[in-house]
DNA sequence: GAGCACTGC
């Protein structure tokens, strides 16, 4: 066998046909049979598929276009369906299409577009589809009323533990930008108190952790939100902009800035958006919500919910659709019939708008306005607006498939298309066709909104325009390595251009760093011929409170750069950034179910995030970009938008939680971008394996129970089995450190030898690497989990908390799934037999100097360097591991010793005694 | 001897 990685890759990449890649492995010396052969069709054919993709623009487009107009053929005969089975009991509402049965010709009245549809397919389809959805629900209820019942004993879920978060942290670093709320609540803001004697849950109870913040960390928050609105609402917008393109000329300085004449101006990021409406009116300056653009649209926005039952709006940045659309559902009275949901892709975002929005209501949080993310339930029984992560929206499907307390549903950012709101978009789309009292809200970004409304049965398209400066964008033909144009540029700007901060756009850390000290050589270079140029960098690994340092105030003169990477596109808003420098890059995460292995790939980014970059630059004052990259490059190299998150990961548990919602036939699941047929057979297979399937394809007991947990199904699997070692809560400790993302110990570069040091006490003795974790957490407990042991050693406090959280989490459901938490912190083989009940899949071999086989599976993979079994020798033969990277090289990360014999005992259905004894014959 | 973009339940 060979050593070089990807070897089956290399060769099928070079292959004609099939046989050649069958020849080839042969001559490999791997072990021959009708598999290979198979493998080898199924290597060859992905690499013609990955040719043809790569074939001309045109084919692809034309490819597409067909694939377009079939889905659309499908859908209008689904309309009709629908449409005229709303006509037969309410004509006012439902799908806003008329049809002229005569001619079977639809016509959608927003579009006017026509297409033919066929009587009898339309039959056909509308009873299959409601005899299928009748069932599902029916049994969904049926189950979940008797889940709900043992789960309402337990009340207090989830409230203790909890402190002031990172991100709550973070927020308090921006305090000194914000103002007194001056509203409703007299710049104090309250928790909700607890409705005694009126029946209800007791709040007090229901809010115990949040509340300890009360000082804390929330009137911080909400003086952020309140920023950020002021932000919104004091720019002038599209009728008063200003071309500022006159107003300054691009300079050049040769010795800073080389190529003369290769900055080429593009077209200002107001031309690239559609047209605006007119929108600002000094007349409603005073009325804070009266201010922001969306109010003069009100009843428009209003009547055309009224009459569509889907609406895709496109809000841009600071239009206020956030805040303001449930409010005006609120006001013309849909919270009568039913709460109004609003997701949001991440935390901070629900809890920060909720908080504003109860105080333009003048109503208390958690009462009549209130946010659920995880570990944090502030709604009541009273709440009818209630904002909530994407994911939390698909945990609610789960207990309630029908949603009906229900009335409006807004997935607001649903052009970022997470995993969760892509399958909540199928969800709802289902939904609304069986209710047809419920409004439905997409927003997403200009570049999306077409595809949104095609697939929601071209639902009509209702722009509101932002509040957003003009950004003029200029394109740079990179001709040197990208980190030196990047210098190039920053310095460029800050030698020539009027003040204003500047940010950049980069890959990463690494990248970051290297940037970093660039500038900083040339700045002590030039001295005090230049102004001073304060250099900040920023990425989700920085500490926090180096991280909140980019909004330190800086001395009059100076300048700030701050280099940072994705996470200034969508989850960090910095204030008075005028200039943008974009790479064009980003880093990727990707997946491939063939052989099972997650990478990071620097790729292009897409146009839409390109777009998204720019408008950094207009937040608070005309501004200007600068993209390190040829105009031709964002024209045709650059893709709209970035490919979904779906299709670039394990799909494994979205698999699972699809089952555990009913739905069997996922393989026809109206998906807006489908995942390719391998990974739904691979996490199919793998649910099989892991008992969650039967063989008829349905949701065991043991499926249903794994996707109560919150973790990939493999380590669900592996809690579930921990009960029958007696380890449940050594191995539910391991979980929650292994489900925190290798970010647990750091080492920074000038102590790395302390650093390692102080990680080799908890590999002591060889135990692999689940076991250290176990060994970290336990002495960070042990600690009374102290930040200060952290920080000693070398360990991230952050990702400790949150392992902490995760693991009481587990420990909660564990408990309501009626798993006792037994513990034997001494027994290793037993913790290690119950991770392998999840892990059997991931079995390495040793093969010889170092490289390891994957059993089932063909790749030759290493144990990561950072592993405490990397150095251990001799070599473990047979190791367990977490999961497959691709980085220099593929690796195992997080490994330990297994016995093989342990394999036939856990997992005898997956693997065959003769199959393992080819490996190692007398090690059975 | 390597290197981790960013979220979320």
């Amino acid at each position: 066998m060979p050593n070089e990685p990807s070897y089956t890759a290399a060769i099928s990449q070079n292959a004609n046909s099939p046989e050649e890649i069958v020849d080839k492995l042969l001559e490999y010396g791997v072990d021959g049979g009708d598999d290979i052969r198979s493998l080898a069709a199924d290597l060859f054919l992905s690499v013609s598929r990955k040719a043809a993709a790569q074939g001309s623009n045109s084919r692809r487009d034309e490819v597409k276009k067909n694939e377009i107009l079939a889905r659309k053929q499908r859908q209008y005969r689904l309309i009709v369906a629908e449409s005229d089975e709303d006509k037969d009991h309410d004509s006012g509402t439902g799908v806003a299409y008329s049809s002229n049965s005569a001619t079977g010709v639809v016509v959608g009245e927003d579009n006017n577009k026509k297409k033919r549809m066929d009587t009898d397919d339309r039959e056909v389809i509308r009873a299959l589809r409601k005899k299928s959805r009748q069932e599902y629900l029916k049994k969904r209820e049926k189950e979940k009323l008797q889940q709900l019942d043992d789960w309402i004993e337990h009340e207090e879920f989830l409230i203790e533990g909890l402190e002031l978060s990172e991100e709550e942290r973070f927020l308090e670093a921006n305090k000194k930008f914000s103002e007194s709320v001056g509203g409703s609540d007299g710049g104090e803001y309250r928790f909700p108190e607890a409705y005694d004697g009126d029946g209800l849950i007791d709040q007090r109870r229901r809010f115990g952790a949040a509340s300890k913040r009360d000082t804390g960390g929330f009137e911080k928050l909400e003086s952020w939100d309140d920023h950020q609105l002021q932000k919104a609402t004091v720019k002038f917008g599209s009728k008063n902009r200003k071309r500022e393109a006159d107003d300054y000329q691009l300079l050049f300085d040769d010795s800073l800035y080389k190529v003369e004449g290769q900055l080429l101006p593009g077209k200002s990021l107001d031309d690239e958006n559609t047209q605006k409406l007119d929108y600002v009116s000094k007349k409603h300056i005073g009325d804070g919500r009266k201010r922001l653009p969306i109010y003069q649209l009100k009843d428009k926005v209003l009547q055309m919910i009224h009459d569509n039952q889907v609406l895709v709006i496109v809000g841009e940045t600071g239009s206020g659709k956030t805040t303001q659309l449930p409010q005006y559902l609120h006001e013309a009275g849909y919270t009568k019939q039913g709460k109004i949901i609003c997701t949001q892709p991440r935390r901070v975002a629900a809890m920060s708008v909720a908080a504003r929005v109860a105080v333009e209501m003048g109503v208390k949080l958690g009462h009549e306005v209130g946010y659920k993310i995880r570990f944090e339930d502030c709604t009541s029984e009273k709440t009818v607006v209630e904002y909530m992560t994407d994911g939390m929206l698909l945990r609610e499907f789960s207990s309630q498939p029908d949603l009906k307390n229900c009335s409006v549903i807004m997935v607001d950012e649903a052009h970022e298309r997470t995993v969760s709101t892509d399958i909540i978009f199928s969800l709802v789309k289902d939904l609304a066709r069986q209710r047809s009292d419920l409004k439905l809200l997409i927003s997403s970004a200009t570049l999306d909104a077409e595809k949104f409304s095609d697939y929601f049965d071209c639902a009509p398209i209702l722009e509101i325009p932002g509040r957003q400066y003009p950004v003029d964008i200029l394109y740079k033909q990179p001709v040197d390595e990208i980190l030196e144009e990047a210098v190039a540029a920053t310095l460029h700007i800050h030698v020539t251009q009027q003040p204003g901060d500047i940010l950049v756009f980069l890959t990463g850390q690494e990248d970051i760093e290297t940037v970093e000290e660039m500038l900083r050589e040339k700045v002590k270079h030039y001295g005090s011929k230049m102004g001073e140029l304060i250099i900040h960098p920023l990425f989700a690994n920085l500490p926090t409170e180096l991280q909140a340092r980019i909004f330190d105030p800086i001395p009059e003169k100076a300048r700030k750069v701050i280099l940072a990477t994705n996470i200034a596109e969508t989850s960090l808003t910095i204030e008075g950034i005028r200039y943008v420098i974009d790479s064009g890059l980003c880093k990727l995460s990707s997946y491939s179910p063939r052989t099972d292995m997650g990478s990071l790939q620097v790729t292009d980014i897409s146009k839409a995030s390109a777009m998204q970059r720019a408008g950094r630059a207009g937040r608070t004052g005309p501004g200007k970009c600068i993209r390190l990259y040829a105009p031709d490059h964002f024209q045709n190299q650059m893709e709209d938008n970035c490919v979904p998150e779906i299709q670039r990961s394990d799909i494994v548990s979205v698999v699972l939680t699809l089952k555990a919602l009913g739905i069997n036939d996922f393989k026809n699941f109206d998906f807006m971008d489908p995942p390719s047929d391998e990974s739904m057979i691979k996490a199919l297979e793998l649910l099989y394996a892991l008992g969650a399937l039967n063989s008829k394809g349905d949701l065991t007991r043991i499926g249903k129970l794994m996707a109560e947990f919150p973790l990939d199904p493999k380590l669900s699997r592996m809690l579930i089995a921990a009960e029958k070692y007696g380890c449940a809560e050594e191995v539910t400790t391991i979980a929650a450190m292994l489900s925190v993302d290798n970010a647990i110990f750091y080492s920074p570069k000038n102590l790395q030898a302390m650093a390692e040091n102080a990680k080799k006490r908890f590999e002591d003795g060889d135990v692999g690497d689940h076991i250290a974790l176990l060994r970290v957490y336990n002495s960070w407990k042990e600690t009374d989990f102290s930040s200060g042991w952290c920080r000693e050693n070398f360990i991230q406090a952050r990702s400790m908390k949150r392992a902490r959280d995760v693991r009481d989490q587990l420990m909660n459901l564990m408990e309501k799934a009626g798993i006792e938490l037994n513990s034997n912190p001494n027994d290793l083989d037993a913790i290690k037999k119950a991770i392998m009940s999840g892990f059997f899949p991931h079995i390495g071999i040793l093969q010889g100097s170092g490289s390891y086989r994957i059993l089932k599976g063909l790749q030759n993979v290493q144990i990561h360097p950072k592993s405490g079994m990397a150095k251990v020798q001799p070599n473990p033969r047979w190791v367990v591991f977490h999961e497959l990277v691709l980085t220099r090289k593929e690796y195992m990360r997080q490994v330990s010793e297994v016995k093989p014999k342990w394999l036939l005992e856990i997992a005898p259905h997956y693997y065959e005694r003769k199959e393992l004894e080819k490996f190692f014959p007398r090690q059975l």
